[in-house]
DNA sequence: TGAATATATGAACATGTCTTCATATATTTG
DNA sequence: CAAATATATGAAGACATGTTCATATATTCA
């Protein structure tokens, strides 16, 4: 006879692995740094930070956009980025809060 | 002028995104999950307990030792896991008080 | 309109991941 | 030793991912 012992439920485990698996990337997790602090960030901008090209982090933020982390808005020659799922944002901050991790 | 936004260390970044990374499966956060709220299983239960089948969760039981998140130990004809990278509970406990997430 | 700036896109490639299947190894027990 | 049990391994295929490069699109402004 084996106790009930797994908590977490089946589709809590999908709900957590895609959006581990989703941010689950240097460039990525730093993108999601990056916007938790500030409301809307350009393309340029995090490019920049992170130390990247232009190219690849578009890519990437096109693919979270994808996904529904993110979302962006246009103005002028510009587009804004800005976290759209706010579960993301709780994850970072709970691992924030992990010495042992960060 | 841009200001410090950046507080997670790039080391840390990679940290963090090699734990994830590795646990963002729902297979595998099912085994981590199992295995923080036991010392130890043996392979088939944790293939029973999670539905699966013996070859694949072997395999990753085998990955995941190989990464340094869980360890095992023979005994007898058994095989128990155990985890052995801490921070990775920490990250689950973490999100378990994620209520947005979990 | 044409140049400059900001961003997106698509192809191509290398690489990695997940899974299945068949089979190997290790251990115990009759 | 042979059979049964528990686990590991390796090849193969399908598929996903990360990156680069070249180029496209959109917007502003002179």
């Amino acid at each position: 006879m084996m106790e009930a012992v797994q908590t977490i439920h089946p589709e809590k485990l999908e709900k957590v692995a895609f959006i581990l698996k989703t941010i689950a990337h240097p460039l990525r997790i730093g993108i999601v740094d990056l916007l938790s602090k500030r409301d809307k960030m350009m393309v340029n901008e995090i490019t920049e930070a992170l130390g990247s090209e232009q190219s690849l982090i578009s890519h990437h933020l096109t693919n979270m956009k994808l996904k529904g982390i993110l979302d962006s808005e246009r103005d002028g020659k510009k587009v804004f980025y800005h976290l759209k799922m706010t579960e993301v944002t709780d994850v970072l901050a709970c691992m924030d809060k992990c010495q042992a991790v960060l």
